[in-house]
DNA sequence: CCTAAAATACGAATTTTTTCGTACTTACAT
DNA sequence: ATGTAAGTACGAAAAAATTCGTATTTTAGG
């Protein structure tokens, strides 16, 4: 199952931090803007229930962890994406991504070399 | 504004078909799923009001057509993507969509002349 | 003219997601 | 032991998006 997006901003947050109670989790969010604490612990208890999560609950203050991975999820969220936009178009979708040209010489050349790099794979 | 994702797909329908009328669209809709045209019409009707099309009502069937241009709007959506899933990272986003290898040789090519394109015009 | 087919208008029901209030529980400090 | 601070549980309100039923209007054909 896909996170919504309330999900997948905690999701990161979980990704890049580890482990994390619900406290700290909220204090990560209202850094960016104002979330009520049982707003915070109720989708943090959503995605429990839906598996995306787990938990435990041995201390009283529980601690959850990602069990969806990272790279799996942000694929599936992209693929939706890029077909619900661009027609699952990648080419249509870098054009888009390039177009506004505030891209950095630099990121276009590690872009570049990625894409060396998996037609070289190709040809094993 | 921004479309929400029902808003999107008719208005792909009408950048690539043109003004159409309600029952152009709804019968397009139905050849990939089942959508009542009193939905189709509402929809239309609500990005009438949002400003998202305008429409023709001399006639009884009304005819709608875009107001927000294509590129502008797909860029729009693409980057609150972006940075809701890929923090902002083209890269990284760049990195899932090759991610299954699914992409053509061609395509792959077809994406580095792009970025060579752009480095070419940054020099300018 | 009159009717039937096809459209629009519009409110409202549904569905999904997000937010939060309140009740209850736990543990620690005094 | 007991009050208080910090948790959890949970229902339900609020918000956003989608779907559709029904009433009304329009118009072309007979």
């Amino acid at each position: 199952m896909t996170p919504t997006d309330a999900e997948l901003e905690i999701l990161q947050l979980l990704w890049s931090s580890g482990p994390s109670s619900v406290r700290a989790i909220n204090d990560e969010l209202n850094k960016r803007r104002e979330v009520g604490y049982t707003t915070t612990l109720k989708i943090m208890q959503i995605m429990n229930d839906k598996g995306l999560v787990k938990r435990d609950t041995n201390n009283r203050s529980h601690v959850y962890e990602p069990i969806i991975m990272e790279g799996n999820t942000k694929s599936t969220l992209l693929n939706t994406f890029m077909h619900n936009t661009f027609n699952g178009s990648l080419k249509d979708m870098v054009i888009h991504a390039l177009g506004d040209g505030t891209s950095s010489k630099e990121e276009l050349e590690e872009i570049k070399q990625l894409i060396d790099s998996m037609q070289k794979r190709d040809l094993k």
